[in-house]
DNA sequence: CTCAAGTGAGACACTTATGTCTCATTCGAT
DNA sequence: ATCGAATGAGACATAAGTGTCTCACTTGAG
């Protein structure tokens, strides 16, 4: 018997590999019955509301566990571009679940979601600003376009991973590399 | 009356608003009755179909607008320069409208438009091999995640433009100057 | 003006997913 | 071994979308 947790798990891979899935699927791929799944859950929207708040949970503990706000306070280019490493590492690191529950549609519409969501983006353009001041990132590119990069790039990877066209143990590297100092031969 | 055309791209823009969007729905964004849209698509999945070649159709003719083998062929670093802003600059004006065809999961699940896009990746993938070998993009990325890069940076180019946090007018410099150059401070 | 083609509105049958409910069975704690 | 809680299977009503069809109406060409 799968706990809560790993039900959700469950659904998460499924709705990643058919967005489409109907309850009946993801009981099936939680293997349980469709009642129980219903017992959990008592709607679908409940079900996807809640792998929502997983994915945003897991941001949000990415940002907190690199001390995105500690490292931007400190000011210190050092820190900052480990800080960002860091930070980078650990999107990539949850980038396989995040692709469905990031481009839903009836995610994007739940209103305590996008304000959630809204709060994560404005840390995390807080800290490419820092970087910024630092001399870390380049100051002639808005920090919220950066944040926009930087999540196309994760696009990218999942993508790129999915379809197998890069080793997982390049990933880090690869994006890191791509988001620093572009495609461009120096 | 609009034409079918017209009715394709009311589709397309109701679609990327709301990917849910039934019949119905499009009907009435196109500005005509249910009926007449089936006398047009005879089913959704024709609708969807037709709506994912439109995409690819875009697609291919930025890498012929672009002339992209030609430009390879030459091994010219200059002429390759500008052919790679010439075909960044390309998709970018179609990305407001590829946002969903590209994403949506029955069109990905279509086996000849998912053939066709493999043979347009392919194109685009030689293109960068021989950006590199010219010299004028990295060698030490593979070619491959080039194209899920510039993939991933339009992604991002669509949802900066939709929320609102870059200006149309400043995306082609802002996408190009990012990919080539990266964000950080040199 | 006339007529044929096309259109919109609506009815219809069909399918699919949802959410609720019941009931027999299983499993674990006592 | 027994009791109770939880489960799976299935029935059920409901809702929504799809695709087909009919019919009255408009419109434009002849």
């Amino acid at each position: 018997m799968p706990t809560r947790d790993e039900i959700l798990g469950a659904a998460q891979r499924q709705l990643n590999a058919q967005p489409t899935a109907s309850m009946a699927d993801l009981a099936a791929a939680a293997g349980i019955g469709r009642a129980t799944l219903h017992r959990h859950f008592a709607t679908r929207e409940d079900l996807l509301h809640e792998l929502g708040t997983r994915s945003i949970d897991r941001w949000r503990d990415s940002l907190d566990g690199a001390d995105v706000a500690g490292v931007a306070a400190s000011g210190d280019p050092v820190r900052i571009r480990t800080c960002l490493d860091d930070l980078l590492s650990r999107y990539l690191a949850d980038s396989d679940d995040f692709g469905f529950a990031l481009t839903d549609f009836s995610l994007t519409a739940a209103p305590d979601l996008v304000a959630r969501s809204e709060r994560l983006v404005a840390r995390e353009v807080a800290f490419y600003a820092a970087a910024q001041a630092a001399g870390v990132l380049r100051a002639d590119l808005p920090p919220r376009w950066l944040a926009h990069a930087v999540y196309g790039l994760l696009v990218a990877a999942r993508d790129a991973l999915a379809v197998g066209d890069v080793a997982r143990r390049d990933l880090d590297t690869l994006v890191l590399s791509t988001f620093l100092t572009g495609a461009q031969q120096p």
